[in-house]
DNA sequence: CGAATTTTTGATAAGGTTCAATACAAGTGG
DNA sequence: CCACTTGTATTGAACCTTATCAAAAATTCG
């Protein structure tokens, strides 16, 4: 399902009760409201769906609710999970090109999109939404980086907690010495994050839990049970001095 | 050896006869070149000089002359070479923090830095500069996303076939079917780069010049006979529709 | 030319994938 | 509400790619 169209013409869209408040969270000036109002698509979309944006331009999306992944698609039908982002989250995904990015629901969610031309032309009259824009992408940049670091130097047990670490920073409720999490994710978007295969996910998660680093129920609950322990097996660096 | 410090104070450093030429490549309005000038902190370097900026703060790097890779060190002494610049490309080099990163001289190179706080101030006052710096930053993450991809799901051979045809396209010179370019990083920067140890991308080279995809003559010049089949190892989508 | 370094080649081993089967969770219809 | 069905996750065994270790060959540089 496509998704560049106002929310009245979605059937599964979520029209928001009050429209001002997502874009709130980009910290615009006042004056500039109006227009990004005028330049936002609102799109809602079930759990599972997938080409949730247009991406036959390239867009500036911010997740007001839910979750979703940001996937890229290779030849020979593989896929990597580029991202995962949650409410608040702003993701930048570029027109298909040599390889095709879409963006797909895996909660329930509500986003808004702006086409990123228009998106960027505003924002450079208006010298907050700049700011926060730039911050965005060194921010994602720096992310993306870590990642590579990831995927080229790092072992399945690495990359496993390393994805377990960064997922307690972000979605984690604190507990004992460490945290809560519900991942919405499946297994396999957890291998094609992290460039492993389910199987091996699976065995790691097995290994973690069996030195009593982290415990689980369901498909999705993890508790981390000590997060020091798990921020040495994901391989940090010890703390600049 | 450190290099935030003016050229007159670096033994090493090449002094630039007209200092404006550098800056001009960013293309910025007439009235920003004082100013950035004024930020500029030119840096020469000697081949395989590291640490080649001062990376305490964040910085944004012109490389003038010559080649550099930005390396990103993690634990247990591992490093990733994140990429490999050259004439006239533009680095954005954050300040360490979980990882350090840095810049390394592959050849004797010429660069200008700027402190990055400052020079996104000034962008904000010049829509070119601004709008450079943002397509540069757009570019870099497309960029690294395109290498995560590679590292998550790419085999060795078509890591190095895209590595092989990456550089042709951005150092090659034309040549029959294909190109001849002349690497000026070694083996294992190249392993780094691409997540492999030497050994295997020797054994890859081997096999793609064997297959007369690739031809060598010493270490460093390699010479693309067939620069599609070249394209077809790599692994690429199909050209969109 | 000769020394030092880098690259290539070879043999072996380890980590991860693949294939196959079982167990588990969640949803569906009686 | 429970049995059945479906999809997802876990476990096991064999295989394969790439890493590791070790040595020889090639290139660069003094």
């Amino acid at each position: 399902m496509h998704a560049k169209q106002s929310a009245a013409a979605l059937p599964n869209s979520i029209i928001f009760p009050g429209a001002k408040a997502p874009v709130a969270s980009l910290g615009a000036e006042e004056a500039t409201h109006l227009r990004l109002q005028a330049l936002a698509r609102y799109a809602g979309a079930r759990s599972r769906d997938s080409r949730v944006i247009d991406n036959s331009v390239s867009q500036v999306v911010l997740v007001v609710e839910g979750a979703v992944k940001l996937i890229a698609s290779a030849a020979a039908g593989r896929t990597q999970v580029m991202g995962f982002y949650f409410k608040d989250d702003f993701i930048y995904v570029p027109a298909r090109d040599t390889h095709a990015y879409n963006l797909c629901a895996l909660t329930d969610c509500e986003l808004v999109a702006f086409p990123a031309t228009e998106f960027i032309r505003l924002a450079q009259s208006d010298k907050t939404l700049n700011n926060n824009f730039l911050s965005h992408l060194l921010r994602a940049l720096g992310r993306c980086r870590e990642k590579s670091l990831a995927l080229g130097q790092k072992t399945a047990r690495e990359r496993v907690a390393t994805f377990l670490v960064s997922m307690a920073e972000r979605i984690g409720a604190p507990f004992s010495n460490g945290a809560v999490l519900d991942l919405p994710m499946s297994r396999r978007d957890i291998g094609d994050n992290i460039g492993l295969t389910i199987e091996t996910v699976s065995r790691q998660m097995t290994e973690l839990r069996n030195a009593g680093i982290v415990s689980t129920s369901g498909r999705s609950q993890v508790k981390i049970l000590d997060l020091a322990a798990l921020k040495q097996e994901a391989g940090h660096l010890p703390v600049p001095t």
